[in-house]
Formats: structure tokens, C-alpha cells, sequence
DNA sequence: CAGGATCCTATCCGATACTG
DNA sequence: CAGTATCGGATAGGATCCTG
């Protein structure tokens, strides 16, 4: 499906030149803005958080949708995992810099989308 | 499936507090991250278009997506709908205000994610 | 051109059960 | 505690055909 995304053709698409998604930042963006990807990194972006502490954050996310997202995120480089070999075993999250750097404006999305939802505020 | 994402046990979880996506916000930012919206918005940001010419920007995408997409933002204030009543029809979309606010961190996403991505443009 | 209606498939995702 | 594996229902989304 991917097939038709990035094709070319030399006359006549050029004009638009948008952004034919057919880089890897691509997948990224999809993992970021994923159901849970969002809540994911926002959560992250206030402290680092230990898997059940970022489910319990996150309520509604079934544990399955959580790891997977956050594998996701960590393959992407957005996240790190940090195992302290404890009985029980301890897993903290926490963004890496691209993380918090992709973070920011995810964040700063969400506070606009919330503060605009508002009837009016303006005059 | 909303109903276990707003409960609140007055005891335990009110340490987190986080973002039960209670409020309408939770679905705007469910419209604009959805996997259509964000390229839309993204697309709008830098001009009006034309359905037809959405649909060849976003190379990839099909009408129905298209079109459904499109009603989902302009039912959230994101997008204004022009009809010129010509031969053939003629509609234009744009970003309201509150639809270029929104975007603004959204293209800013993208960019940081992008930029961010390759090995290190560095030097 | 700008979509709506229909059909049908891929995938998402939650529930459950099990492992280290 | 921190996951993985599997199953099945729900839904997203593409292809096609049709309308104003």
C-alpha cells in the first residue's frame, strides 16, 4: 500500500511537493501520533514512569497496546528502557533528547487544543 | 470503551492525574492525529486547496479518507469549507484560526521528526 | 469536480491466559 | 512486576460505482 505513495510522476505533481511520505520519518510520525503513542510521550514528557505507573496514567490503554506502543517508541529512538535487574523487576521509561525534543510540540498541541475548545474566549 | 478512562477513585489514583481524556479535547486530538488529519492540516497550512488537488498532494489517500477527514476537522472548527457555485463546483478548503493554531505545532512536529532523523547531518 | 453509498478486507485493540 | 501469545470482535480504511 505504500506503493502508490511516493511515486513521481515528472510533469504535473510537482506544484504541490508536499511531503509524499516516503521517508522514514514517516513511520515515526505514524508511531508518534499513534492512538496511544501521544499519551505515551506526553505522560513521559512530565517524569520518567515505570510500566505500571504509565498504565495507570494512561487509564484506558490495555497493557498489550502500552508495550507495544512503547516498543515502538523505543525502537523509533524516542524512548528509553531501563531495567534494574530487582526482585520483582523494575522498568522505568523515560524520554531519550529526541524524545523530548518531538515531545514539546506534542505537548504544546494538546494545551492549544485545549485551551481553544473553549466557547470564545477571545473579546 | 470510554467508560473506564474517566473514573476517579477519590483514594489512588489522583497521583497521577494526568489527562483523562475525559473532555471534548480528547476527540479533536483524536481528529487531528488521525491518520489522515495530520498531513491535511500540514497541507493546509502552507495553502488553500482544492479537494482534488488534497487528494494529489497526499498522494496515497482516497477520497472517502479524504472526504471524511475533511468533515471531521470542519465539524471541529479546524477547517473552513468554501463552495463557489460554478460549473464544475469549485470547493476550497482552508484553516480557520483556530485550525492554523493547531497546526502550527503539528508542522513543527513534523519538522523536528524529520530533522531529527537522519544518522546526523552534522558538521 | 466534489463527493456519497456500498462492500469488503486489513488492522487495531481489548480480554484472557500464560511466562520470567 | 513486566511483559508475551492468542483469539475474536470492532473499526478503519481502500476500491468501486454512482450522483449533482
Amino acid at each position: 500500500m505504500r506503493e502508490g505513495l511516493q511515486l513521481d510522476p515528472p510533469g504535473n505533481a510537482k506544484r504541490y511537493e508536499v511531503f509524499h511520505t516516503d521517508c522514514p520519518a514517516r513511520d515515526v510520525v505514524d508511531h508518534v501520533t499513534s492512538r496511544w503513542g501521544i499519551w505515551v510521550l506526553i505522560a513521559l514528557l512530565r517524569h520518567d514512569l515505570r510500566f505500571f505507573e504509565l498504565r495507570d496514567s494512561i487509564r484506558g490503554i490495555s497493557e498489550k497496546m502500552l508495550a507495544q506502543t512503547l516498543r515502538g517508541l523505543v525502537a523509533d529512538g524516542l524512548v528509553s528502557r531501563t531495567v534494574e535487574p530487582t526482585t520483582p523487576p523494575q522498568v522505568t521509561y523515560a524520554l531519550t533528547d529526541f524524545g523530548r525534543h518531538v515531545g514539546e510540540p506534542l505537548s504544546d498541541l494538546f494545551a492549544r487544543i485545549t485551551q481553544g475548545l473553549p466557547p470564545r474566549p477571545e473579546s
